[in-house]
DNA sequence: ATAGTGACTTTAC
DNA sequence: GGTAAAGCCACTA
């Protein structure tokens, strides 16, 4: 394996851990995410990482939103998402959640 | 190496 | 509270 193969493996490794690390009954931002995986402003990348793991069960991809806790997710996947979150105990009311009870506090 | 793209974020209207 | 534009990072062609 390549060092710069390696490397950005890690990063996606990171990010998973972080989303791994988010506590059932919250739920992180992009940006949160991101910045505790180690890439302050690398959310659209989070993004495209969590949206190759969907079909993996053992990422919490659902925990994840938008800044403003809105499922920023495209088609059938958000009611999928709300969904999952209900049955974590996560208020989820018109495609949102309250991040203000909700939110993840590291 | 350049250009295009994306489940983002912030600021402004 | 939506919509628009610019900025940001890392990936892919």
């Amino acid at each position: 394996m390549s060092p710069a193969e390696a490397l950005q493996d890690e990063r996606v490794q990171r990010v998973l851990a972080t989303v791994d690390s988010i506590p059932p009954g919250r739920v992180a931002s992009y940006g949160q995410v991101a910045e505790e995986a180690g890439l302050p402003r690398a959310a659209r990348f989070v993004g495209s990482v969590l949206k190759r793991f969907i079909n993996d069960d053992e990422v919490p991809w659902h925990r994840v939103l938008g800044s403003d806790g809105t499922i920023r997710v495209a088609g059938g996947t958000a009611r999928d998402q709300a969904q999952l979150l209900r049955a974590e105990g996560v208020e989820v009311r018109r495609g949102r959640v309250d991040l203000a009870e909700c939110g993840w506090c590291p």
